[in-house]
DNA sequence: CTTTCCCATTCTGAGACCCAACG
DNA sequence: CCGTTGGGTCTCAGAATGGGAAA
């Protein structure tokens, strides 16, 4: 919660975080109905009005007359957002974000300060950052409303730069105490004065625009025309929505013309006449490359803004991601087509090697990784990656039997290391774990996999419920997602985990396969097969595991094919222990009434039992039958959210081969529009192209 | 109308794996 | 000679974002 006293000095609220307070009572002086201010779900145009009246403490206000909609903090900088009260129009300040809407708690005259509380419902928190505030002056009951004369407002839009110095004073910000003791001892002014000193550093804009670079040319009816520069900026916002549905509206595309032909000195105008007859596609600059003179997307071309690393449990949290300059970035690109650095700038380095497909590299801090600018998933060169990866995991069908042979034989080894070796290529083959790589100590989160794994992540139950021989896993995974599973082993793979085990005693935080190492595995796969790494494994498990699982799906099953196909998709998923760790808040909820439901419903049996003897059984049986009905909707419920725990994008982006999709949609008659979305299919072009019905992995 | 749900897409962090250099 | 190390490259990972529509 953050105290009205609090939100005074950090005026305005851009980037304020707030957590909100279950009761926001405590600052409440007097109880006041609350008050909704409706939010206009579309931007309203600039002529419409929209007067809303309402109740607070106990009296009718005039609240709002006028052009407000979607306001962002963008908005209210540039003076945009005006609330039209009964003292006349002001400035509106708020968070306001379409999509949400804010509770007005409480107005507090007569500064005319109002505070609006978002609701604390999930998507305003996430939307408008949970808190609006409203800057509301001349603050009146309706009887002694002063006349509705609206004074010229005086908004300076336009200001010169630079912006004036910041002051250099630091003020502590207030407690509520020393608030409210100004409140009380504030200085009452008259009418139409508000403050003695006003003080702030005025609006912030966004950067000024860069020309076009030279060799970036306009184009009307196939001629070179030189926009002015005004023109230019308005005609590379219209490039930038070159693939926006938009640009085929007529009303969008007739706005726009016009605004921009105001922007035109005279001679660009009398040369465009017509908009159909522009080409504005060199000036869409970013987000493009060429290979071998073909046109192809870009995956990432935007550099991360410096900010503070948000990594997923990583010991690096917080620290500074540092402002990336030209003159650090690599350019890779062929000797003649240098891009042009920004101006007044220069590359770090430009290299032109063929041997790899990124576009430009810089190192990003931290940790010291380098980071690539690369082609979109679309592309030529990462579909032909794809499309590898794939063939690799394929072919280890010819090879997989002989080498569980060789690892199964491994385990009675008399040498220690290939008896580890071979528990942990049984482990990579049948539960498809990652490879697990040394983690750098203090510079990375403490992850594990097969390699890694410690005494303390592997419990194993000679006897679990009946069933014997069980091996229990317990570790943190890639991305500190939490891999827990229960599952049953071969009785020499056990005997072998309990010996490694044993050896290492009471010590849980020992490597358990001391005797193997990712680089040990690597050379040992290589000479298995061609190709061969641990994550090939992976890759062909769960293509294998999806092609079963289509394949299960009879006709009397495939009535709802979408739903039977992410089924299979979902039993990937599982396999690849592909989660959302997002917690559901209603998920506890449903367990709790499932609980409470579970011990009604024997409640009742029992007394059903009891009253059998009786003859009056008809209520209870019913109450029972209720019960039950209700019971069975809870678990369909807790069933459905136990699956929203499954995150099934990873697996279909990343393991499963598209070409066992397209082959079953071509089987079944699905459309492949039905499962994979645009982007997927993009990705998956290389595939959809083959349209090989009969392909197998 | 507001609020919540749902989903596709983007973002950027985190692994795997390769290779050359090192000890 | 051979195992280890660390930088370089590409792949995989869930969260954040934001549009749209159902509730």
């Amino acid at each position: 919660m953050l105290f009205f006293s609090e939100l005074l000095g950090r005026w305005p609220l851009q980037g304020v975080p707030v957590k909100l307070c279950a009761s926001p009572v405590s600052w409440h002086q007097s109880p006041s109905s609350l008050l909704t201010i409706p939010m206009a779900r579309k931007p309203l145009s600039p002529i419409s009005h929209t007067t809303y009246t309402t109740q607070c403490c106990n009296e009718e206000y005039e609240i709002f007359q006028g052009t407000y909609s979607s306001l962002s903090f963008d908005h209210i900088y540039r003076g945009q957002g005006l609330a039209y009260t009964p003292g006349g129009p002001q400035p509106l300040i708020t968070s306001y974000h379409n999509h949400s809407s804010a509770k007005l708690l409480q107005l507090i005259p007569p500064s005319g300060l109002a505070l609006c509380m978002a609701e604390p419902d999930s998507n305003t928190q996430r939307r408008s950052g949970a808190l609006a505030a409203l800057r509301w002056q001349g603050f009146r009951s309706r009887s002694s409303a002063a006349p509705k004369e609206k004074p010229p407002i005086e908004m300076p839009l336009e200001r010169t730069l630079p912006r004036p110095p910041a002051p250099v004073e630091r003020r502590r910000e207030m407690t509520e105490d020393e608030f409210w003791k100004w409140r009380e001892e504030e200085p009452k002014y008259e009418d139409g004065i508000k403050w003695t000193s006003l003080r702030h550093n005025g609006p912030a804009f966004p950067p000024p625009y860069e020309q076009l670079p030279d060799n970036i040319k306009f184009y009307y009816n196939g001629e070179i025309v030189t926009l002015n520069a005004e023109a230019e900026e308005v005609a590379s916002l219209y490039a930038k929505m070159l693939d926006h549905k938009l640009t085929r509206d007529e009303t969008f595309r007739k706005n726009f013309f016009t605004d921009w032909k105001d922007t035109m000195s005279p001679e660009v105008k009398k040369v465009i006449a017509s908009l159909d007859q522009c080409d504005f596609r060199e000036m869409a600059e970013f987000g493009y490359f060429f290979l071998d003179g073909h046109k192809q997307r870009i995956g990432n071309y935007n550099i991360s803004p410096p900010g503070l690393l948000v990594g997923r449990n990583s010991p690096n949290r917080g620290k500074l991601k540092k402002k990336i300059l030209p003159e650090d970035v690599t350019i890779n690109c062929s000797e003649k087509e240098v891009p042009e650095p920004p101006p007044g700038r220069r590359w770090g380095q430009v290299q032109h090697n063929p041997a790899v497909i990124w576009l430009a590299s810089w190192k990003e801090s931290p940790p010291e990784k380098l980071k690539y600018m690369m082609p979109h998933a679309s592309s030529k060169l990462m579909g032909e990656n794809d499309w590898k990866k794939y063939e690799v995991a394929r072919s280890l069908k010819h090879h997989r039997a002989q080498i569980q042979e060789q690892y199964s034989k491994d385990w009675d080894s008399e040498d220690k290391s290939l008896r580890q070796r071979g528990v942990v290529l049984y482990l990579i083959d049948k539960f498809a774990f990652r490879v697990g790589n040394k983690t750098k100590d203090g510079m990375t989160t403490d992850t594990f996999g097969c390699c890694s794994l410690r005494v303390k992540h592997v419990t194993l139950h000679e006897d679990h419920k009946g069933e014997t021989k069980k091996v229990e896993f317990n570790f943190m995974g890639k991305s500190s997602i939490l891999y827990k599973k229960m599952v049953p082993v071969e009785e020499k793979v056990f005997r072998n985990l309990q010996q490694f085990k044993e050896e290492k005693g009471e010590k849980g935080e020992v490597d358990l396969f001391d005797q193997v190492n990712p680089q040990v595995l690597r050379t040992y796969l290589k000479s298995l097969m061609k190709g061969l790494t641990t994550k090939v494994f992976r890759t062909h498990i769960a293509c294998i595991t999806m092609e079963q699982q289509l394949k299960n799906l009879t006709h009397h099953h495939i009535k709802n094919k979408v739903l039977s196909f992410n089924e299979a998709n979902r039993k990937v998923a599982e396999l690849c222990n592909h989660q959302r760790t997002k917690t559901e808040l209603h998920w506890s909820d449903l367990q709790d009434k499932t609980e409470a439901s579970t011990d009604e419903l024997s409640l009742l049996k029992k007394k059903l039992e009891q009253a059998m003897q009786g003859i009056n059984t008809e209520e209870l049986k019913s109450d029972v039958k209720r019960k039950d009905d209700e019971l069975r909707k809870l678990d369909v419920k807790s069933r459905m959210e136990e699956n929203k725990q499954l995150n099934l994008n990873s697996s279909n982006l990343y393991y499963i081969d598209p070409r066992i999709i397209v082959a079953w949609c071509i089987k079944w008659g699905v459309p492949v529009e039905e499962i994979y979305t645009k982007a997927q299919r993009d990705k998956f072009a290389w595939a959809i192209h083959m349209n090989n019905e009969n392909f197998e992995f």
